[in-house]
DNA sequence: TTTATTAATTTTGTATACAATATTTTTTAC
DNA sequence: GTAAAAAATATTGTATACAAAATTAATAAA
């Protein structure tokens, strides 16, 4: 069968929509709208509503959704549906552990495969993210924080710990909006330029040296202990005797 | 509303079935089916087939793919359907790297967190895959071949890690089937045996080392040269001239 | 008023229907 | 008989309908 022009149907809203284009777009915007904080962490985000949003059926965003899911960014709970992520205490260690041991390693391939439009490009990265920062401009700041750590693993060549690392790095931004102590350290982009020198001068164990401690230091920055999560009222109010206080439900 | 006992509906096979317990039982089934070879690579995965396999609608056979998919033991050609994998050199190579860089943080991880209870685990694990090999029961060793890397990712208590290894163990399966060379080296159940019992002393570095070894040694026995691989008749039989043979044709 | 139970509503899970695309078969021209 | 074109068939992508479960609202009992 030949044909001149691709068959294209219209959708509820009448804009026009080829069969199987929608699906990476919605992906796109709702991971954005996560990672840039505009959905916080236990949103739940109904099917019918993100339906409405992007004027497609349930069935394209369960799909979406299900890939949010395995990209750990959303957690889908049977019957009860999916919900931007919380990433627990224990998590967020996961997550930086895996980060160190990946990015060190990536660091180490980076040193060895590298030419040198490579440095010039994680350059210009770190450039866009001192001017997000001198312009205060937090979402975006989030954002190319992580786009260096993306670039310098798409150096390494090696698409699956490439992907690794972009999953690790959307997950440490939900776990920085949900754990970050105080403001922002403003030394990121020092340390990301010392990472771009080590590795260009071929300095393999300062450059790996560098991104554990740039790593290590976020960690640091963040609240792990379980303080306000998880306070039993119950055991805070109920003394023995005490007629006032009911008692503890199932939940 | 109170429920004395869950409500059931009943599928067109009359078995009964409560709503989203099916995924999961299809999921591990064709992972099974992959990964035993029963399903070699390259095979098509018709979403109705498979629907009439498992008595259940497209719907839940299309979720099952993704998620297969996502863990890159399947790939899904759009508009064209669903294909298990068939990892090309490069990518082996890749998954290989990979491999070398997390198990050996694993290994280190390992040693930290041990219990000893865990490592008489890893050995009962061994000792399956030996009697394996004896019996020459190839498809009982390259699963249990793969399970002494996961329980030894297990110990090392880092699940977003543990998840790592498991896709990387798969895709590895995937990898032998296409690329062993001649027969399966005996020697594996050693190696392993070895790597436990390195951790066991605490030998960081030498345990470090047997890991990467035993996976250099896994990639050392793939043929990765794309020799038959995309050999191109036309640029073997065309000589100048020669009319006997059509022009190569679109494909 | 408060708590437990029941009903109503909402939302997710799955099957099915239809549309868009790919594949196969048939037809037609040479 | 071959190759191209067209029709027929099959398969995937998406919307929708209905079922199952969860949530919320309403009612009844204490």
């Amino acid at each position: 069968m030949s044909r001149t022009a691709p068959t294209v149907a219209l959708n509820q809203s009448g804009s026009p929509t080829r069969k199987g284009v929608n699906n990476e777009y919605i992906y796109e915007e709702m991971f954005a709208a996560i990672l840039e904080q505009r959905l916080a962490p236990g949103t739940k985000l109904s099917e019918d509503t993100l339906g409405e949003i992007f004027s497609v059926s349930r069935t394209v965003i369960r799909a979406v959704l299900q890939r949010l899911a395995h990209e750990r960014i959303v957690q889908i709970h049977p019957n009860r549906g999916a919900f931007v992520s919380e990433p627990s205490p224990a998590e967020a260690q996961e997550v930086l552990q895996a980060r160190r041991l990946i990015e060190a390693g990536i660091v180490r391939e980076a040193i060895l495969k590298q030419i040198p439009s490579d440095m010039e490009t994680l350059r210009r990265s770190v450039a866009a993210e001192r001017e997000s920062l001198e312009k205060r401009d937090h979402e975006s700041w989030v954002r190319l924080s992580g786009d260096f750590h993306l670039k310098l693993a798409a150096i390494a060549k090696n698409r699956t710990l490439a992907a690794y690392v972009k999953e690790l790095v959307s997950r440490t931004s939900l776990i920085i909006v949900q754990y970050q102590k105080g403001n922002v350290s403003p030394c990121s982009c020092d340390e990301h330029t010392e990472i771009i020198k080590a590795i260009e001068a071929h300095e393999e164990e300062r450059a790996v040296e560098l991104m554990i401690a740039h790593l290590k230091a976020c960690e640091d920055q963040l609240n792990l202990r379980n303080d306000e999560v998880k306070v039993d009222l119950f055991s805070i109010f109920a003394k023995p005797g005490n007629r006032a206080v009911k008692k503890r439900s199932v939940v």
